[in-house]
DNA sequence: TGTACATCAGTGAACGCGCGTTCACTGATGTAC
DNA sequence: TGTACATCAGTGAACGCGCGTTCACTGATGTAC
């Protein structure tokens, strides 16, 4: 009887994997301002209408496609967070390889980073249910940065004083524990990392830089030490 | 004769600019991606036929809103440098001053932003006339830096080596005379100030970063301190 | 085990809409003599 | 200055296309007794 009913289930999740994957496809053809279901459909062999057993509007699949892609580059940060650790690395070779995993995550996912990285869609206001997978890349960064703290401490030059309030309640919302002056670096750094890879993504360096796998791994380094980490 | 010319030559001039005015406000309300030259017609009272007298086709639109959103907020840096030192601030001020226009200028202005610094149209390729433009506000930044650098000297950490080929081959490039460890410098605290705008302006700073000013004003600092123009 | 019924995936037609681009045209503006 | 002609902006119809969403439907799968 379960397995009975689990066949219709099952059905269902496969179906609805597939369906995002070819609406992944066609991300990189037309972009998210013009995913279409008929298009999705079309491609998959179905019928437009027999989506809606699936996602009740286009938005809803795109949400979906959202929540996967940041679930996607949360895990791939976290996996290579978790392999440095293991390795036995200081936080600042985990802080570098975590950046590293972000940016060949985009590298290989060039159109679900600009999904959740790029431009909104204009009309699609993205739902809470992405929230929490969007802080995941966030969250890891944190935690190294904990470890770093908790083991030999962090030294920063004070905050000027008209940010100390905002990072104060920055740490008490999301990094507890944290020195204010670690949490405003912090924030800084992720948002920085984020337009290191969309600079080499869309395009912005070219021309410009060419070895960018150097140029990335360099820029690493010298985020790792705005949030406290030096190399020595 | 030449006024009688120039009678017709301004009118085309301006319909020509307000068929750009008209698309950018479209931009905003539809994104890059779904900009239709029948809307703009439509809301300017033509027939969307007669656009084609002034532009060949809808990417070429698309180009001059690009060309013309770099150029705005590269008059906008620029201005704003020039301002500083007009005050005679030194160059870490100046730095400073054009992060802060660069911003200001995003928050007026922000569907153009996303349309030079948000994901790619898909579908779209910016032609060469893009180029120049696009490098102005890279131009003011790397102006400032050679002023400090020819003033009091800049002090970086060396590059390590394997960056080093690269950092001289952009030096030459487009920074000649700037030590490499400048120059790559620079280039990664352009991406990261772009990375800074975009997630302000994107979203990403939504139950994050309240007082964004405030937040904007240190990351910028700290970017000056990242080229090496150093608080004191 | 067998049967009656409920659930659900997928179909196909239809709704009303918008798009980029082409083309032959009208009529006003500008030019040459 | 006046006239014949060329240039050009803008029109309106048409081309072939794609879109999201709804709805009544068929037929297969699952459930209760």
């Amino acid at each position: 009887m379960n397995t009975v009913r689990g066949a219709r289930e099952r059905a269902r999740i496969e179906v609805t994997a597939a369906i995002k994957d070819e609406a992944r496809r066609r991300l990189a053809a037309d972009g998210a301002a013009k995913l279409s279901l008929r298009a999705v459909a079309r491609d998959l062999g179905m019928v437009s209408s027999a989506l809606y057993r699936y996602f009740p509007s286009r938005d809803e699949l795109l949400t979906a496609l959202i929540v996967d892609a940041y679930d996607s580059v949360g895990a791939a940060a976290e996996e290579a967070d978790a392999r440095a650790l293991a390795a036995g690395n200081p936080p600042r070779a985990r802080w570098i390889a975590l950046c590293e995993a972000v940016r060949t995550w985009a590298l290989e996912h060039p159109h679900e980073y600009a999904l959740i990285y790029g431009s909104p869609v204009p009309g699609y206001s993205a739902p809470l249910d992405t929230v929490g997978p969007a802080s995941r890349v966030g969250n890891a960064m944190i935690a190294i940065v904990r470890a770093a703290y908790e083991g030999h401490g962090l030294s920063l030059p004070p905050l000027p004083a008209a940010l100390r309030p905002e990072a104060v309640r920055m740490t008490a919302d999301f990094a507890e524990g944290l020195p204010p002056e670690v949490t405003a670096a912090l924030v800084a750094a992720w948002a920085q990392l984020v337009g290191l890879v969309s600079f080499e993504l869309f395009g912005q360096f070219n021309r410009v830089v060419e070895d960018r796998a150097t140029f990335f791994a360099h820029a690493a380094g010298q985020l790792a030490h705005g949030v406290g980490l030096p190399a020595v």
